[in-house]
RNA sequence: GUGAUUGUAGCUCAGUAGGUUAGAGCAUCGGAUUGUGGUUCCGAGGGUCGGGGGUUCGAAUCCCCUCAUUCACCCCA
């Protein structure tokens, strides 16, 4: 036989228990915040059909999507012809016509429109499932990670937005993540592409716009140039580009250039209210009024946000927005929601990166019996029994092994409690503890072991 | 998709001006110690040197191809 390497794809992994417990930590914290914000949990199927996903996240995110095989005799109902064209698209699609989601909002409001019968509105939601993409794997980013998401859909309130900033600053000031939560608006992107007027340019300037950091002005201008904007609109920009000074005078110069294009305006408006509700509001983290945040993904039309960590170097750990529309391809038009996405793999790093993750409480093995052969096996079980009719979280080695053996089975596992019954301690009815920390031991009862406990 | 990086034991890595049977630490198992762990000492098992081809008397080491890995870009959680 040969032997076969142990291997998982590309971007995957594995969770020994220790990280697990770490990783519960997170989904617990983040959805102890989702309840208090009066969202309801839902699941959705890990696959769903392309019909729903593709088209959803630009080009790009097309491409990124993990696709089934059909089952069966997949080729069956392909035409030697369409092989010998050895068009990968065109076959895709007589192969196959399931994948795997590649967000949790998109089959969110398939979900909603499916089950608007048994839906009030406006309802809120969260979501913790995995979510693939066919992504090159590099540091924060893996093909399969979980998403976090609470979403309201049904409603066009700005204290939506509000809430959703609350949220996510009670989040990670519980976490003790320092971060900075950038906010931008879709509408207001609109507008500075309407003023210069390269409207089917947008994506590209905000994307130009958004590598500000890190190429400089110059370096911006330069790439808007090769995209094909005009040089007119370029020097149009130039303001917006190097727009400065708190939210408030963002705005308020905003206002200003943005004067001619409605939608601009509009979006405006919609920052100038969503900052002032949140200025009564004690808020830990630091917020921004971002105009280069401008977020790929196709369906977003109104606020978007995303958090990036101040202390370490990754990615976003959270994004999101507004989608006035996503409902409409599904047959329910004109209805609006907003929703953010917490990415728990990328808080897992972050908090391992500043080692932030609390010492934990023991909440595997307390008690572990010494195995010493059939007759003291037997005498144990009940009291095992006992122990765990009180909560107690005991197990008897399942050998009788050398002593040697289990002492250092138990001290791996960090037990804190050795129990030893054997000949001697059947006699007395009492039991040997070895308390692991100290390394003291002392016969005592059963009762007293519990009492230990409680 | 583009550009780099690295691939040697279960894990982390030494070892390259080409030269006998490829090493260490950790982990595992056994013993010192047949009812006492985390310290110590002794010992054992475990390797197609990522794969294929080439150069050479001789390749982990040099060359070519290939696969995988990690990182950056793009994009994103």
């Amino acid at each position: 036989m040969v032997k076969q390497k142990p291997a998982i794809p590309k971007g995957t992994r594995d969770f020994i228990p220790s990280e697990m417990a770490n990783r519960n930590y997170i989904f617990d914290t983040i959805k102890k915040y989702f309840k208090l914000y009066g969202f309801n949990a839902i699941e959705t199927p890990a696959m769903e059909n392309l019909s729903t996903l593709m088209g959803k996240y630009g080009e790009e995110g097309d491409k990124l999507l993990f696709k089934i095989l059909n089952s069966g005799d997949f080729l069956s109902k392909v035409r030697p012809e369409q092989l010998q064209e050895l068009n990968s698209a065109k076959l895709t699609n007589k192969i196959s016509e399931k994948g795997l989601r590649y967000d949790l909002t998109v089959p969110f409001a398939r979900f909603v429109v499916q089950h608007r019968n048994d839906l009030t509105f406006p309802f809120k939601r969260y979501q913790i499932q995995p979510v693939w993409r066919a992504d090159r794997p590099q540091k924060g980013r893996y093909r399969e990670f979980y998403q976090c998401d609470a979403d309201m859909i049904g409603s066009e309130s700005l204290l939506n937005e509000v809430d959703l900033v609350q949220l996510t600053d009670d989040i990670f000031t519980d976490f003790n993540i320092a971060v900075s939560i950038k906010l931008n608006n879709r509408k207001i992107l609109s507008g500075i592409a309407e003023l210069v007027g390269e409207l089917d340019k947008i994506i590209d300037i905000t994307v130009a716009i958004d590598k500000l950091d890190k190429i400089g002005a110059e370096g911006v201008n330069k790439e808007m140039a090769a995209k094909g904007v005009s040089e007119k609109a370029i020097e149009q920009l130039q303001p917006i580009i190097h727009l400065q000074g708190t939210n408030h005078e963002k705005l308020e110069k905003l206002k200003e250039l943005l004067k001619t294009s409605e939608v601009g305006l509009k979006g405006v408006e919609e920052m100038t209210t969503i900052f002032s509700l949140l200025k009564g509001l004690e808020i830990h983290n630091e917020l921004e009024l971002d105009l280069t945040l401008a977020r790929g993904l196709n369906y977003y039309t109104g606020t978007i946000f995303e958090v990036k960590a101040k202390d370490v170097q990754i990615g976003s750990v959270t994004g999101g927005g507004r989608y006035d529309d996503l409902t409409g391809i599904f047959g329910m038009p004109d209805v609006s929601g907003v929703g953010i996405s917490y990415g728990a793999d990328r808080i897992y790093d972050v908090l391992k990166e500043l080692d932030l993750f609390p010492k934990l409480k023991q909440d595997a093995l307390q008690v572990l019996f010494v195995n010493f052969g059939s007759v003291e096996e037997r005498y144990c079980l009940p009291l095992i029994a006992a122990l765990r009719k009180k909560g107690v979280n005991s197990e008897i080695y399942p050998e009788s092994a050398k002593m040697k053996k289990q002492m250092k089975y138990a001290n791996s596992l960090k037990v804190p409690f050795v129990v030893m019954v054997g000949e001697e301690e059947m006699q007395n009815q009492k039991l040997s503890i070895k308390n692991m920390e100290t390394g003291e031991q002392k016969e005592m009862k059963l009762e007293e072991l519990i009492n230990h406990f409680s």
